[in-house]
DNA sequence: ATCATGGTTAGACAGATGTAGAATTAAGCT
DNA sequence: AGCTTAATTCTACATCTGTCTAACCATGAT
């Protein structure tokens, strides 16, 4: 049996390649996930390589559907997972230290709109009820 | 005159000392950083290397007082400054991308309390009367 | 002057990351 | 059967990270 790799923290590039990946919400051939980040002008070879270190840390299982000639990428670890994790480790403790500076500025660059403030809000408010 | 650095993703090692440097408000020494962060269990060279790392890419300023036998590290980059800049970047799209999430993690995990939910709802009430 | 001590710098090194050229493979076209 | 083309894997390599051991100061105590 392909052994429950543990969580490790991802570097950026990979992260990167997560995130578009967790986004499509289906499985993605290594093009699509080269158009969707390609501002980064990354040769193949170079996310192909993102693409096999995260399916070797098991982050992605890997597979050529019968019949295709591209491989497909499907996450094993969830957005809510990996964030989770994270949430525990160094960098939640930094944002932690300051998470109302971190919303703002999140809010600023409109990485955030009003919608997910009011969810925000919404788990406030319930939270505090729970207090 | 130093150059001005532009500011760079910070492994995690070093993001940890430099939090405790910012958590301290103060100039301190390397050993002062080694007790806050006893856990690691870091060799002195070790933490001494991060810092001078560090101060290589222009977060720190180290200097030895006069009469003094040890160094002291001065964070020449704001912890909000670089809450901005991580908020810019992929780290700051991750969060983005659920900070309800995140914050709700946070909340679980006592990373945050009350009071800095407080501080979040507030900001929140802020932003939306402005909208 | 010599030594022991604590702090610091220099080196060293394995493993992780970012990045891509070269080689290999499979599929379609003459 | 031989060629072209696109996708993938293999290699390679420079940097960056995490972590030390060894070497190098001062300073205070013999």
């Amino acid at each position: 049996m392909a052994d429950k790799k543990e969580l490790v923290h991802l570097p950026n590039s990979e992260l990167e390649i997560m995130m578009a990946i967790w986004e499509a919400k289906k499985p993605v051939s290594r093009l699509e996930i080269d158009e969707k980040l390609s501002e980064k002008n990354w040769q193949a070879p170079t996310v192909l390589k993102f693409l096999s270190r995260l399916t070797e840390k098991g982050f992605l299982k890997c597979e050529k559907p019968e019949g295709g000639k591209t491989n497909l990428y499907t996450p094993l670890v969830s957005e809510e997972e990996y964030l989770e994790f994270e949430s525990n480790s160094v960098l939640g403790k930094f944002c932690g230290r300051s998470v109302k500076s971190l919303v703002a500025n999140l809010y600023e660059n409109n990485t955030i709109n009003d919608s997910e403030l009011d969810e925000l809000q919404k788990f406030i408010d319930e939270a505090k009820k729970n207090r």
